[in-house]
DNA sequence: GTTAGTGCAAACCTTTTGCAGCTCT
DNA sequence: AGAGCTGCAAAAGGTTTGCACTAAC
């Protein structure tokens, strides 16, 4: 579990691990998905209904300043909130789609070769690196085609997400 | 000039070219910086007064939408605002220095490669890709190293951008 | 003359802040 | 005990929307 490791590099430091904490750590590591505060707050309230959605914030704010999480924009697939991640898997690129939401994740050694050029290139020291594409995967392609079929494809609309909810209400 | 070849874009489609538009078109053309709707809307009122910062979002949402420029978040370097430029050069890297703010374009191989890959890999089609880089320039690691001198170099704040203003107000 | 586009005001979503009270160590 | 956290309320920052008026074609 990874959690763990991220709990002794806070104690570590002198953090405190609230019962908060542990609960949103829990969460984030296990959920499998990219969280946005709010889903993590969501997820969290019902574990404990008291948890204020102020304290997801400022607990995700801490954990990315200390570079246990990273933050994702997905390609804005959902409106413009930030999305979440443990930062232990090897670096990776965001592959989402954006008709059907999906998100895949890629490994493999272009990155790595990215980040070694840019670092020699500048005499840049990296510390984050994120590679987000958006595009269409290829189940929503042939479905796409089916739908447009002879309908003239025109410019597609790059960033007209189409089934993807945006600014999906709170209350 | 690239707004050229904007223009006859839109008019193509049938969208209007306004004076508005004309003006925001020069600008991000022109700028030769990723600006931010908010500093291309005081750059914009400085030819027109009356043009107004709703008339901003709206047009960059429409070139956004049609995939005449491309949106940035630069590793939220002042906030959580997006910046913008066209989308005429070939695909490139961001790479942001997290102390100074400067932000240099890293073109090259790897980018293609790395598009290529991801395509074959997962039959994916691409749109948009964003590859954003933070870390420090060679010029801030200099200057960091002599700051921190002796004081023990513990973890480096990741997202902790020194001298860079967030949240700048607007009023 | 139509229809798309603008300005204004007001809303909206996401995130941050101030402060009093609570709780980890 | 005391620094560090939390919750609450309120604000801020960035962006969008409704609607009446204006201007591009």
């Amino acid at each position: 579990m990874a959690s763990q490791g991220i709990k002794g590099s806070l104690k570590e430091r002198g953090i405190r691990l609230t019962r908060q904490r542990e609960i949103l750590l829990e969460l984030i590591d296990q959920s499998g998905r990219h969280l946005d505060a709010e889903s993590l707050y969501q997820l969290a309230r019902k574990k404990d209904p008291k948890l204020n959605r102020v304290t997801v914030y400022r607990t995700l704010k801490l954990l990315k300043q200390s570079g246990l999480v990273d933050e994702l924009d997905l390609m804005h697939l959902g409106g413009d909130q930030h999305y979440y991640e443990t930062r232990l898997k090897q670096e990776h690129a965001h592959v989402i789609c954006l008709r059907c939401g999906r998100v895949e994740e890629f490994f493999g050694e272009p990155l790595q070769r990215l980040r070694r050029q840019i670092e020699s290139h500048f005499g840049f020291n990296v510390l984050i690196a994120r590679t987000e594409v958006g595009g269409y995967c290829a189940h929503c392609q042939t479905l796409r085609a089916r739908e447009h079929s002879a309908a003239a494809d025109l410019e597609p609309a790059i960033a007209g997400s189409e089934h993807i909810r945006k600014r999906a209400s709170r209350k």
